[in-house]
DNA sequence: GCATATTTGTCCGTATGTATA
DNA sequence: CTATACATACGGACAAATATG
């Protein structure tokens, strides 16, 4: 038989469930390519090869490239021309960028949270289930609640184009995490800073909030810029 | 030969140009099918038969479908299983939505200029280029004006992910524009509105811009609302 | 730098299933 | 209900670009 080439492991892609559903195939495919990279079984710089794609889900390669696609439109992979597809590296240039987004956006909901009490209620809760998660070692659970208790913050919002354009952002956050070993060190300051931060909005507190939010932002990008730099 | 089944007008495609240059041929596919729409020349609710953009492209029926996946995930047109393509139909919801979404983000950006002559300069040269066209009667251009006015606005907040969204809510709202047949009736009002808006901001009186924004953009929505019913 | 192998890009033909007149 | 048009999906083919020894 041919021997492994192996620039990137031929298994990479093994794990692949098995189609099933009633979307479209390529639609399914492209749902268990997102499930992987963003539980890191996929690492940024990986390459998707058309043929071990098809062979892994049991489907043709058109099939594949249409999945390609639209992952590329997500900016899930990047896709260059000729040479393939590959999951996304994120650039410092790029978590600049989306911590610029959340420093602008992220305020907005947090006023807007203050005057719903049902919203703060539900923040308070992700702080609970961040720090029960934190005291049981669970980092990936406690980096779930921190993506919650953000995501409930624009959520209050109101606009699901900007919901829309956090959940993408976020996606592409988990592709720099997944960069990091130690979800230890990157999760376990936030849980108490996010208790913080709902405190002082439920006490009306709101500016006193606003400017945790804010250094938390910036302590959060400063500790996956210097992450990223090795 | 077969008769014209035509629930679309099958030169509704006809009038793709040639693709030529160094991207995929998918990609240039994609371009020329986005353009077709952002110009209106493709209709909301056309459908995009495999076939016709095929052979009006002169490219196989493969590679359209990828460039269709492409122009599915920006929300240009949609796709139905087993039905097709179509191009975006925009919903009173989403206009809603769109407009909810820029009275959030606009006023960010609006603050953000105040502190850059350079930026209000940037404006006021929409402006006047806005108050030419209008005196031309050329409706399209104002159009095209009122679009990078807002655009500078978002551009100011300095990050370039919101500056994304707002292209793809621009793309959005063209989309709903194309329902309208009175170019004039939309634009005018808002040279002057425009006008106002960055006089503000260029005599420091911020919180009177933010004020005239908000109303323009209450106004717009209101106005494509009672455009989008019938 | 060159020859070779691999992979992508693109096309075609075709079989099957689905929605609509 | 049947017929038809169309989308879905597959597999094979070949050229072109890239990677490998």
């Amino acid at each position: 038989m041919v021997a492994v080439p192996a620039r990137v492991p031929e298994d990479a892609v093994a794990g692949l469930r098995t189609l099933s559903g009633r979307s479209s195939t390529s639609e399914q495919a492209a749902d268990a390519l997102r499930r992987h990279i963003t539980e890191g079984l996929l690492r940024p710089g990986a390459q998707l090869r058309e043929e071990a794609v098809a062979a892994a889900l049991g489907i043709s390669r058109n099939t594949v490239r249409e999945a390609f696609r639209a992952l590329s439109r997500e900016g899930l992979v990047e896709h260059t021309l000729h040479r393939g597809v590959f999951v996304r590296r994120i650039s410092a240039a790029d978590v600049v960028d989306i911590y610029r987004t959340r420093r602008l956006l992220e305020p907005l909901g947090l006023r807007a949270v203050a005057d719903r009490p049902r919203a703060v209620a539900a923040l308070t809760q992700t702080v609970t289930a961040a720090e029960t998660a934190a005291r049981a070692g669970d980092w990936a659970a406690v980096g779930t609640a921190d993506i919650v208790f953000h995501r409930t913050l624009v959520d209050a919002c109101g606009s699901d184009r900007l919901g829309r354009l956090f959940d993408q952002l976020f996606a592409e956050l988990r592709l720099a995490f997944a960069v990091i070993d130690e979800p230890r060190a990157l999760h376990e300051p936030y849980v108490g800073r996010n208790g913080r931060i709902v405190r002082f909005v439920a006490a009306g507190r709101a500016e006193d909030a606003c400017a945790e939010l804010d250094a938390y932002l910036r302590d959060a990008e400063a500790q996956i810029l210097a992450a990223l730099d090795d």
